[in-house]
DNA sequence: TGCGATTGCATCGCGTACGATTATTTTGGC
DNA sequence: GCCAAAATAATCGTACGCGATGCAATCGCA
């Protein structure tokens, strides 16, 4: 005689093991940790990231903002224009590609660096990682995203 | 002599050596992989992690769900609403207790767990990953949100 | 049994994300 | 030089996230 079959639906996918939500969920957590670190130099998350790329580089184009952030221009311009207001960037036509927009740092903007160092340290401890592992799995899901993206 | 001061600020951060950023940029990939697929579904991704959680247990309260996916009644209200008016949910007062709101699968919403099916298999191709390399990802990282939260 | 504290959900406002579309400028083929 | 095609931002609508607040139901305890 055979084993009853199992009169229940085979089960659906379970949310612990879905990586996605491993990273939404960490994505969240980590914007939690951030908001009171960035509320403190009068930034969102994603206007930090903004301004890293332009410590990094000054004078960009909305375009080459969007490239290293991988978001497009339907974000980046109202966050930008929040930031003009606030007075950390200026952002104005290149004279030789009018269809092009820059963006500088104000002095202001410049300034808020030197605020903003101590900030990579603070997340890096509340990740209880060392400095190795923490450069091991931003190299692993970097390469994630490359492949998600093709 | 010593060598020359160099006369530029020292560096900021690296946006490339961010594991927020790394995370960041990946859940938004994901996003864009699991577009088309609950497209097909008629879901949004935060629909389809609460889809996930009822297919794995009916009747639940907004509190238990929220709890499940880290997030709160102001994120949950409005959209377990769109749900309901989608007819994959109903929504109801416990009578015992008249501050909770259970949800339960409509027949639609229990049937949909078929096509849902096939969603996991598709995103784990996309990743390129073995199930073990995922699952250890996935482990890793949900380590590191519980440290975050902590 | 009152009644203040707590719990659970809802509401509001703001800032992302993103698909679809539009407007303007530049480029390339002829 | 002209004009279609491409490039670049901006705009619009919808749906999250989340801090702050509101409100009703329940609990705890004197």
């Amino acid at each position: 005689m055979p084993a009853a079959q199992p009169p229940l639906p085979p089960p659906g996918p379970k949310l612990s093991e879905f990586l996605c939500f491993a990273l939404y969920s960490a994505s969240h957590a980590f914007n939690r940790l951030y908001k009171p670190l960035l509320d403190e130099l009068g930034l969102t998350y994603p206007q930090y990231l903004v301004m890293v790329t332009l410590w990094e580089r000054d004078d960009r184009t909305v375009g080459e903002i969007g490239e290293q952030l991988f978001l497009e221009s339907n974000t980046l311009t109202p966050l930008l224009k929040r930031m003009e207001a606030a007075g950390l960037v200026s952002r104005s036509r290149d004279p030789a590609d009018e269809r092009q927009v820059r963006l500088r740092l104000t002095d202001e903007g410049r300034a808020l660096l030197d605020k903003a160092r101590r900030v990579p340290p603070c997340v890096l401890e509340a990740t209880g990682l060392t400095a190795d592992e923490a450069r091991s799995l931003t190299d692993q899901i970097g390469a994630l995203r490359t492949t998600l993206s093709r």
